[in-house]
DNA sequence: CCGGGGGCCT
DNA sequence: AGGCCCC
């Protein structure tokens, strides 16, 4: 028999206020809102007690709540940073580091294997079905290796609450995985609210829809398990527009090709046109989604419907995919001001990438290849697509003898104008309201930390062959040599630090003119706050 | 009056 | 390069 994957998700409580609450524990006793821009993007449990919304325009909310406390949270750095600590003290507890994150506040964890094993033992235990045996109860195990490691808990009921509120048929099979599942989510939350001090609701199910589903029908600070012979029950009365991966389009498309015959009053009549999961079910078929939305797609959603969802959980990869920084306008028309925003996002893009992709060592983790610049008309309005041009990312980038600010200069010179020139045509009058400076393509720089160093450690470089496959490994480096030309790269840093071949290695004295206060490691001046937040991040 | 990100697919 | 989706 095939069993079932068991998936918990999990959600931080009005993460954003979270956040704010650990910098600003004042701020927890009161109704507070964090804003972006002219928007309330999120806002604290006692604010939201008042009748404060999210998305709610921030002229309306201060309008309607004079008290209310604002806290800017256009800068998302101290979010993405609590987002990554919450998500490695999630992926340490979870057996093979199966932890997906979805926006900054969202995890999927794939904690089949851990329901397997602790499955085995608790069968070796020979334990009754749970009817006959309420009171009984099980260690369950959180380390192969370790015995001692885990928590105890009742195998005859759930821990939190049942989406349908639906007791299954038997606490056997599939439902027992589940409702070990419940108790290892609800393990995992109170070590992470114990530990991190983040309350978060947790879903419990067979795949990654319907977990995230029946987390989000009870929040906050609790969670739900939802067994697969409630699963159609509990989707059939929402709106398809409320299933994860149905958005607008889809929806939107769905319905016009369910009420294709329906007279025009209908069809624009908010309301008129059953969305219920039921209805759609019942209405359309697969064949249609697949004639509607494309083979995949159709298949996808149509069977999301059903509950089913085969998508794997997805580990998230330490490396980002892509790394970029915007700001918004109301009107930019000057070219003067588009390169003074373009410097500033410049700033905080390189910031970003010493702490994303560089190591706490001053290494490269990873090399993006491509720097792309969005930018939105504003003829198209400010809900209109964006527009974008990319080309490749100079590798002065990664150069560890140039200045910040002349690395900063370069970029906007060399990459972010003559991208931006492309984009407005040759009209050169223009009126845009975002500025998106991103880096993307990200390859994986060739894992050096513990083999290349060994390697150098224990190797002359005698043999020819071998500084060859060493050179061509690091290809991003080399690149950058020939541009960079009279200057020292990466490479023969490297050498000078591990004390070899001192005299032909050209680089400005000041640019690892700091040591960090930490582990002592000399690095260039602008790099060092970044490596700290990777000391504060654990590594 | 108009969030700042991010991922995957086509 | 753009479109869909997520938060």
């Amino acid at each position: 028999m095939l069993r079932s994957p068991v998936i918990i998700a999990l959600d931080w409580d009005a993460f954003y206020c979270s956040v704010e609450e650990h910098f600003n524990p004042e701020l927890k006793k009161i109704a507070f809102a964090v804003k972006q821009k002219g928007i309330i993007c999120t806002c604290n449990y006692v604010a939201r007690a008042l009748g404060v919304k999210k998305l709610q325009l921030l002229v309306d909310a201060v309008k309607q709540f004079p008290d209310l406390v604002i806290v800017n949270g256009e800068d998302l750095s101290r979010y993405r940073d609590a987002s990554k600590e919450l998500w490695y003290f999630a992926r340490e507890m979870v057996w093979g580091g199966k932890v997906e994150r979805l926006g900054f506040d969202e995890l999927f964890l794939d904690v089949t294997d851990m329901i397997d094993f602790n499955i085995a033992l608790l069968d070796d235990l020979h334990v009754p079905p749970a009817s006959s045996h309420p009171v009984s109860t099980f260690f369950f195990r959180m380390s192969k290796e370790d015995p001692s490691v885990g928590f105890s808990c009742p195998v005859s009921s759930v821990a939190g609450n049942m989406a349908a509120g639906s007791l299954p048929g038997d606490f056997e099979g599939d439902n027992l995985r589940l409702v070990l599942g419940s108790h290892l989510c609800h393990y995992i939350r109170s070590q992470i609210l114990d530990i991190k001090g983040y309350t978060s609701s947790g879903g419990v199910s067979i795949n990654k829809t319907l977990a995230k589903m029946a987390g989000s029908s009870h929040k906050p600070n609790q969670q739900t398990v939802l067994f697969p012979e409630f699963a159609q029950d509990f989707l059939d009365t929402y709106d398809i527009g409320r299933i994860p991966w149905i958005g607008h389009k889809s929806k939107s498309l769905i319905l016009d090709a369910i009420y294709k015959g329906t007279d025009s009053v209908n069809h624009t009549m908010e309301g008129a046109r059953d969305a219920t999961v039921f209805n759609v079910r019942h209405l359309a078929s697969k064949q249609l989604f697949v004639n509607i939305l494309g083979q995949s797609s159709g298949d996808k959603l149509w069977n999301l419907l059903h509950g089913v969802d085969q998508t794997a959980v997805q580990p998230t990869s330490d490396m980002p995919t892509q790394i970029s920084i915007e700001d918004t306008f109301k009107s930019l028309t000057d070219l003067i001001e588009v390169h003074n925003v373009l410097r500033r996002l410049t700033y905080s893009l390189l910031d970003r990438m010493y702490i994303d992709l560089m190591d706490s060592n001053g290494d490269w983790l990873g090399h993006p290849q491509t720097a792309r610049l969005s930018t939105r008309p504003r003829s198209t309005g400010y809900y209109g697509p964006r527009i974008s041009r990319s080309e490749s990312l100079p590798s002065i980038v990664f150069s560890s003898s140039h200045s910040r600010d002349y690395i900063v200069d370069y970029l906007v010179d060399r990459c972010w104008m003559p991208l931006f020139s492309k984009l407005i045509g040759d009209a050169k009058i223009f009126d845009v309201v975002l500025l998106n400076v991103a880096v993307v393509n990200i390859e994986k720089a060739p894992t050096k930390s513990s083999d290349i160093t060994s390697f150098f450690g224990k190797k002359r470089y005698t043999d020819d062959n071998e500084l060859d496959v060493v050179h061509r490994a690091e290809s991003p480096v080399t690149k950058r040599a020939k541009v960079v030309g009279e200057y020292a790269d990466l490479e023969v840093a490297h050498f000078n630090f591990l004390g070899e071949d001192d005299e032909d290695v050209i680089f400005e004295e000041d640019s690892y003119d700091e040591p960090c206060v930490v582990c002592g490691q000399r690095m260039i001046s602008f790099a060092l706050e970044a490596h700290m937040r990777f000391h504060e991040l654990g590594d």
